[in-house]
RNA sequence: UCCGCGGUAGCUCAAUUGGCAGAGCGCUCGGCUGUUAACCGAAUGGUUGGAGGUUCGAGUCCUCCCCGCGGAGCCA
């Protein structure tokens, strides 16, 4: 007998297969059972009469939910089943019986319930759609590099300095020593870049901030590059491309899962559709300021800002030259107005936020000595990243994307935190 | 850190002006041969987040504390 995963199902109509999984659900009439089975791929579900074999019928109608099995059967089509087909069972061999009931029932729970439980949420409803789509995401990304020349490297994650001085960080000992997990890979990546030309990286981040909104997580990943020899505007067209190849690659691949999920999948492809507005934080402003918004030149956009600026355009835009105090030291300066930075923020549409921050970084000593002092930095934790300007510095630039926020736009779940396994958040370390 | 909302059965929620602690779901039992979060019936289930206080009487009012959710700030 094959066996099959159920995502197969309709390829084996007709067929007797037998599927490794666990009971999802449950519903009887009298001498009929319906069992829902689930294995990952999917959720089929099974049939079984009382007449059809009494003895498997009563052991049928005794397993709880989650219970883990191997099931056989005939698959046929059938209209009435969700998904199509379904298995005609002929022989259930139960693996292991919960010995309590499941604790995720399929009505509501409140979010601090599921996320108590998020070891045996993600099995349920939007779980694994959302969870198989952030593999795509990843697998995408990783492919969008492939293709374009990348090379893949890593960045440490225990550290012993800040990359953005500002921001708050996880300590740690390290030997009693003063460590840091680290909050961005991007200055070893511009080291990485001078070795290989374009690298990349996918790796966890961490800030010891008490957010408490639905784009952040104390740990997140983030998809960097940094590439030797690209300037501004060469930064911006790699991104676009990115964002534009990886959402059309998930909507191919993953066309199942985003249906599951109610996505709009023809709303996100107009959305990538290239190239993304360019505008300036002056005229960001300016639309703001238009739409009735109170915020000036120099204020930091805020939250429903980000949402006004994604409506306006419908589409990811990028937010340009900054003015420089609002960002961090590295970053490099036009040479027709210092007081800004070639930088940009990536803001996504539907009110998710700012989904890549980039920029071209300082490549000769002198800006950057001179700027680590504007930001009243040390120079001697930085004297690493100083020789980079000292043995044959070319004009670099790199980004971040950020992974849950990407996936969560994606998928149109609302919560960064559906995203990831595991979230990390102010008050939750477990599970 | 700030603002707002909340904490009652395993889960999701009711409880009038301060007056006997309730329902649905789940688990268990019974019924039902096409269910779709099945349905119908029965049974089970309580230190009302914690500590004080007011009162004849507190889930309800007061004080403090704890926890959660949403948002702000900060950021990707």
């Amino acid at each position: 007998m094959r066996t099959i995963t159920i995502d197969q199902g309709m390829r084996f109509i007709g067929e007797e297969v037998e599927i490794k999984g666990w009971l999802y659900n449950k519903r009887s009439s009298g001498k009929i059972l319906f069992l829902e089975f689930r294995d990952g791929t999917g959720v089929i579900q099974g049939v079984l009469t009382q007449a059809d074999d009494p003895d498997l019928f009563e052991t049928a109608d005794r397993l709880p939910r989650e219970t883990s099995l191997i099931v056989s059967g005939t698959l046929r089509a059938e209209p009435r089943a969700p998904g199509g087909c379904e298995l005609g069972i002929t022989g259930i061999g139960v693996i292991q019986k919960p010995t309590e009931p499941f604790p995720i029932e399929l009505k509501e729970h409140t979010p601090n319930f599921l996320l108590d439980h998020r070891h045996l949420w993600i099995r349920t409803g939007r779980q694994v759609p959302i969870l198989r789509v952030r593999d795509a995401v990843f697998r995408a990304v990783r492919d969008f590099f492939h293709k374009h020349g990348f090379v893949a490297t890593e960045a440490p994650i225990l550290t012993g300095t800040s990359v953005e001085g500002t921001t708050t960080l996880f300590p740690v000992d390290y030997f009693g020593e003063q460590a840091y997990l680290s909050q961005s890979g991007q200055l070893y990546l511009e080291a990485t870049a001078m070795a290989l030309g374009k690298v990349y990286w996918i790796g966890p981040a961490f800030r010891a901030e008490k957010s408490k909104t639905r784009k952040h997580l104390t740990e997140f990943w983030m998809a960097e590059a940094e590439m030797a020899f690209y300037e501004h505007a060469d930064n911006l067209r790699l991104q676009e491309e990115l964002v534009n190849y990886v959402v059309n690659a998930v909507v191919a691949e993953r066309a199942r899962e985003l249906k599951q999920l109610k996505r709009d999948v023809d709303k996100l492809l107009e959305e990538v559709e290239l190239p993304f507005p360019r505008i300036s934080y002056a005229e960001a402003i300016r639309i703001l300021q238009e739409a009735g918004e109170e915020i000036e030149y120099g204020d930091d956009f805020g939250a429903p800002h980000e949402t006004a600026l994604g409506e306006h355009f419908g589409k990811p835009v990028f937010i340009e030259r900054f003015p420089a105090k609002m960002k961090p030291f590295y970053m490099k300066r036009p040479a027709d107005d210092p007081s800004v930075v070639l930088a940009a923020d990536l803001i996504g549409p539907e009110g998710y936020g700012e989904l890549i921050g980039g920029s071209q970084r300082v490549d000769t000593l002198e800006e950057l000595e001179r700027q680590l002092a504007e930001y009243n930095l040390p120079k001697e934790p930085y004297e690493w990243y100083l020789d980079l300007r000292r043995y044959g510095a070319v004009p670099h630039a790199g980004f971040g994307l950020g992974m849950a926020r990407t996936i969560a736009w994606i998928c149109g779940v609302p919560h960064i935190r559906e995203t990831i396994p595991f979230p990390r958040q102010i008050n939750r370390l477990y599970p």
